[in-house]
DNA sequence: GTTGACCTTAGAGTCAACTCTAAGCTTATA
DNA sequence: TATAAGCTTAGAGTTGACTCTAAGGTCAAC
C-alpha cells in the first residue's frame, strides 16, 4: 500500500495531479487511513500506471476515461471500440502534424529569404512577406 | 474605411476577435463614427492583414505583437531580431512535430497489433499494452 | 514536545486565444 | 414608424489539464 508521494514517485505524477484525476475518476484510493490519508493497492497502482502510459501516448482525459470503462468491464466491449478510440487520436495527431509542417515550411522558406544580419529592417524579407500576405495554409478555414 | 464587420469579412477574422485584438494593441481603428463606430483605413486594414498572415503563419499574439513593433518602426530594429523570432517560432513547431510524431508511431503500432473486430475486448492488444506500460519512443522508425 | 515534512479539503488561479452575453445605442430597410 | 441588423461596452465564460493556495490535521524524529 503505497501513500500519495510514494504514488507519485512511482508515476511521476504529482500529489497534486493524483489527487487531480481522482477527482475526475481516472485513479482511485480504495482505502483510506483513519486520518484520510490516501492508500492505494497494487490494483490501484496498475491502474494508475495505466492512466499514465495512455497520457503519455497523447491521450486525452476523456480518452483515458473510456478506456479505463473498457478495462474494467473487457467482456462489455470490442476490440472495435479500442481501436476507433485509437483510430481517432491519430486522426488527430496526423492533422496537427500537417498543420504543423505547413507551418514548418513557411517559416524555413522565411529564414532563408532573409539575411538575419545586423542591417536594419527596412527592407526585411520576412516584414515584407508576412505584409504581402504569405499564406501557406488558413487554418481557420480548417 | 471599412466597418468593423467589413473589416471582418475582408480579413476572414469574425467581429469579436478584432476587438479582442484591438484591447492587445494588434489591431487598431484610426477613426471613429460620432456614435463610436470604428473605421478602419487602409494603413489599420494592411496592419490588420499582417497580424492575420502571421497568425496563419502560427506566431502567438505575443510574437506579433513583437513583429509589429518592428514593422511600425523597421529602421530602429535589425533583421537578426525578426529571424530571432522567426527561428525561434521554428524550433517550437519542430518539438511538437518530434512529440507528434512520437504519439503516431507508437499510434500506429497499437493499431497495427489489434484485430479491431467485434471480438470482446479480453485480450485486447491494445489494453494489455497500456497496461504493460506502453512507452512512447523510438522515432527512428518514423 | 516541538519542529518540519506530509496529508486533507474546497476552491481559486493559470495559460492562450478566443467567444459570448447583456444592455443599450444607431443605422438601414420596408 | 417600426423592425431588424449592426454597432458599442465591460466583463464573464470556454477549453483542457493542470497547479496552487489557505487553513488546518497527522506523524516521525530528535
Amino acid at each position: 500500500m503505497l501513500k500519495i508521494s510514494e504514488l507519485a514517485a512511482k508515476t511521476g505524477l504529482s500529489a497534486h495531479t493524483i489527487r487531480f484525476y481522482e477527482k475526475h475518476d481516472l485513479i482511485r484510493a480504495s482505502e483510506r487511513s483513519e486520518a484520510g490519508y490516501r492508500y492505494y493497492n497494487d490494483s490501484d497502482i496498475r491502474r494508475a500506471e495505466f492512466v499514465k502510459a495512455a497520457r503519455n501516448i497523447g491521450f486525452s482525459l476523456e480518452d483515458i476515461s473510456q478506456l479505463l470503462s473498457i478495462r474494467v468491464d473487457k467482456t462489455s466491449h470490442s476490440c472495435q471500440e479500442v481501436t476507433d478510440i485509437t483510430q481517432h487520436k491519430l486522426d488527430e495527431v496526423n492533422e496537427k502534424i500537417s498543420e504543423l509542417e505547413s507551418m514548418q515550411n513557411t517559416l524555413q522558406i522565411l529564414l532563408k529569404s532573409c539575411c538575419g544580419g545586423p542591417e536594419k529592417a527596412t527592407h526585411c524579407s520576412i516584414i515584407e512577406a508576412l505584409e504581402a500576405g504569405a499564406v501557406v495554409k488558413d487554418r481557420s478555414a480548417a
